[in-house]
DNA sequence: CTTAGGG
DNA sequence: CCCTAAG
């Protein structure tokens, strides 16, 4: 480690000469090198979140503490966290500017080629993790150039508020100084290489790593559904940031353990020689270094990566299995992202309506990327622990608690109604207005601020409206109005009336204006005992009201009672299901449960009214319609009946 | 899909 | 009424 005290200037260097360069803007976009490096940027995320320039003064010291903690202990060294300024909050951001000057998140396949690389040398000597790989770049390159920052939150907390001021942005800092980076860049190169040459047990010069490679996915990928879209929109709640890095942190304990190893070792952020000369990005690939990684070493990062010893001695196996891993690993928190990607991807090309919250355009990039891995991910590593998804009442409650916002529901609720809960999320967010977190299992997920239209099953009616309403919105979504269909459905929902605004699609309308009158004459027409009056003849209108829940609430008629009543006589309690098709063909809107519902709610009346004292049985009790006592005699017998005949069908 | 139960 | 776990 004597190399150390040089390779802490060379850092210095680095790092001074990049916010000397600042004044030069032209940086990499116009130039085609330029897109061919990556370069590592130092920022320290302001407290207000934005990203401020590593002063030299932060630099030095933070590549001081790196390599003085590597010296010292290299082989886990708590290092940032040890280092109080350091640690501070100083984070590094894998990002790439794009010729326009923006930043845009590296894509999945440039964050998995630095991970690779990053990996790479933390499984070996835990060091840190930030060899950049030129390769990616080209791959993906864009005419753009990219730059790439690691960035290196030390404190989760920290972490979470600086993505979230990353996100709400305060990008500028970084592309002024992109001009310094190449050279680090190219410096950080040739370390790379070195390295790669040297066995990795010493790890001297290795650039300076983030805490954890799969911190860097995360937050690369955070950054680049996020960040890319938000940029525009500078200011934005920070909801991602803290879920994805959850959901990261989640994922990286149990996927990628040479993380933390990695994260431990500060070594030496840059050392290289101040006239650094500028390798080509490519040689540094990740694949590079696993190339000329021994069988060992590859073994070794194979145990870091998945976590098992393996002795396979193919090479390319080894290769191909880490890089997969790596990719996994990213992958999973990167879910979320690419979740909201989907969405996001989706409310784009509706429009531009969505400014509030956090949706981007998500580059095709990610969202590739997103879906790649994704698979690979599933048949990766089932082993890790999944998180079990919340019920969808869960989720529901948690949106029915915070005020709702206008969201608009579109099929894709349908959709998603049997798949899990991110999935459900996802499709939800199709036009997300607002997102919150949502701490699951542990982890925190992003929700979409979504109030549930539909509450209820879907009922034949109902499900109808809501087809109707959805394509509706669809359409107008796509013309580009977000909230609209939100309160269209509530006004559809709310009475026939509005049926008209549903245009075409009256079809449902009148299936539920008909169907309320066949009940209205069945009603009226059975109404056997005294029933024609009863109160509650719910008309229509009211029938779907109340607002999003309780579709509707249709009050049972007496009629309907008797019915039921009947139904049971003849077919025997349980038989809903037949009770409902024979007896009650007539009023679709009755299910089998509901018979089921009713009758148990008959027979407690039946008991209560029964032990207390008559009096109230037959009267009127609560608000609920007073049911003859001849129903509920009739009831209590065939409850009996039941009770006692059950074994013999009858 | 239908039931039985709990909320 | 709604939602779900179970046949």
């Amino acid at each position: 480690m004597g190399t150390v005290g040089g390779n802490v200037e060379d850092c210095r260097e680095m790092f001074e000469g990049g916010s000397a360069a600042q004044t030069r803007i032209t940086p990499f976009s116009s130039t085609n090198q330029i897109k061919n490096h990556v370069a590592y940027k130092l920022v320290r995320v302001a407290g207000d979140g934005r990203l401020v320039p590593a002063t030299d003064e932060e630099i030095f010291k933070d590549c001081r503490e790196m390599f003085e903690g590597g010296s010292a202990a290299q082989t886990r060294i708590t290092p940032f966290s040890s280092t109080n300024q350091i640690k501070n909050h100083v984070a590094y951001k894998l990002v790439r500017v794009a010729g326009d000057g923006r930043l845009v998140p590296a894509t999945d396949e440039e964050i998995f080629k630095v991970n690779e690389t990053d990996m790479h040398t933390a499984s070996d000597a835990c060091q840190s993790v930030g060899s950049l790989s030129a390769q990616g770049l080209e791959e993906t390159s864009q005419a753009n150039a990219l730059y790439y920052c690691i960035s290196r939150c030390t404190s989760k907390h920290f972490q979470e508020n600086n993505l979230g001021l990353l996100q709400s942005g305060c990008v500028e800092p970084y592309t002024e100084q992109v001009n310094s980076q190449p050279e680090y860049n190219e410096q950080m190169l040739q370390k790379v290489e070195q390295d790669e040459r040297l066995p990795m047990i010493h790890s001297p010069h290795m650039l300076s790593a983030p805490d954890a490679n799969s911190q860097c996915c995360n937050e690369t990928s955070m950054f680049n559904e996020d960040h890319v879209h938000h940029e525009p929109s500078l200011q934005q709640p920070i909801p991602f940031s803290s879920d994805v890095q959850n959901g990261c942190n989640v994922d990286q304990s149990n996927t990628v353990e040479p993380c933390s190893n990695a994260a431990a070792s500060p070594k030496e952020t840059a050392a290289p020689p101040a006239d650094a000369q500028r390798p080509d990005f490519s040689l540094v690939r990740g694949e590079i270094c696993l190339n000329n990684l021994p069988i060992k070493a590859l073994q070794e990062t194979f145990k870091a990566t998945f976590g098992r010893e393996t002795t396979v001695k193919d090479k390319t196996w080894l290769k191909r299995r880490i890089t997969t891993g790596l990719t996994n690993s990213c992958n999973v928190p990167t879910t979320n992202l690419t979740i909201k990607d989907k969405k996001l991807v989706g409310n784009q090309d509706k429009a531009n309506d969505a400014p509030p919250s956090s949706t981007d355009n998500a580059n095709g990039h990610s969202n590739a990327s997103g879906h790649s891995l994704t698979e690979d991910f599933s048949s990766e590593e089932r082993a890790a622990k999944r998180v079990r998804k919340p019920t969808r009442r869960y989720i529901e409650e948690l949106s029915e608690n915070d005020e709702k916002q206008p969201v608009v529901t579109s099929k894709d609720q349908k959709l998603s109604e049997k798949s899990d809960v991110r999935s459900i999320s996802v499709s939800l967010g199709t036009r997300v207005t607002v997102t919150r977190v949502v701490s699951l299992a542990g982890s925190e997920i992003e929700v979409p601020y979504v109030s549930l239209v539909r509450r209820s099953r879907p009922r034949e009616n109902i499900m109808a409206l809501m087809e109707c309403h959805s394509s509706c919105l669809e359409a107008k979504a796509s013309s580009g109005e977000s909230n609209m269909l939100y309160s269209e459905v509530l006004k559809s929902a709310s009475g026939p009336d509005q049926k008209e605004s549903a245009t075409s699609s009256s079809n449902n309308e009148e299936d539920v204006l008909t169907e309320v009158d066949q009940d209205m004459e069945t009603e009226n027409i059975d109404s056997s005992g005294n029933s024609s009056d009863d109160n509650n003849n719910i008309g229509l209108p009211t029938m779907q009201g109340g607002g999003l829940r309780r579709k509707h609430h249709r009050a049972w008629t007496l009629s309907e009672v008797t019915q039921l009543v009947e139904g049971v006589a003849k077919y025997g309690a349980g038989k809903w299901s037949e009770i409902k098709n024979l007896s009650f063909s007539s009023h679709s809107y009755r299910t089998p449960v509901d018979l089921k519902d009713k009758w148990r709610n008959l027979l407690l009346r039946t008991n209560f009214a029964q032990s207390p004292s008559n009096i109230m049985g037959s009267l009127k009790k609560h608000g609920s319609m007073h049911i003859p006592m001849q129903i509920l005699l009739q009831v209590r017998e065939l409850a009996e009946k039941q009770a006692l005949v059950p074994p013999n069908h009858r």
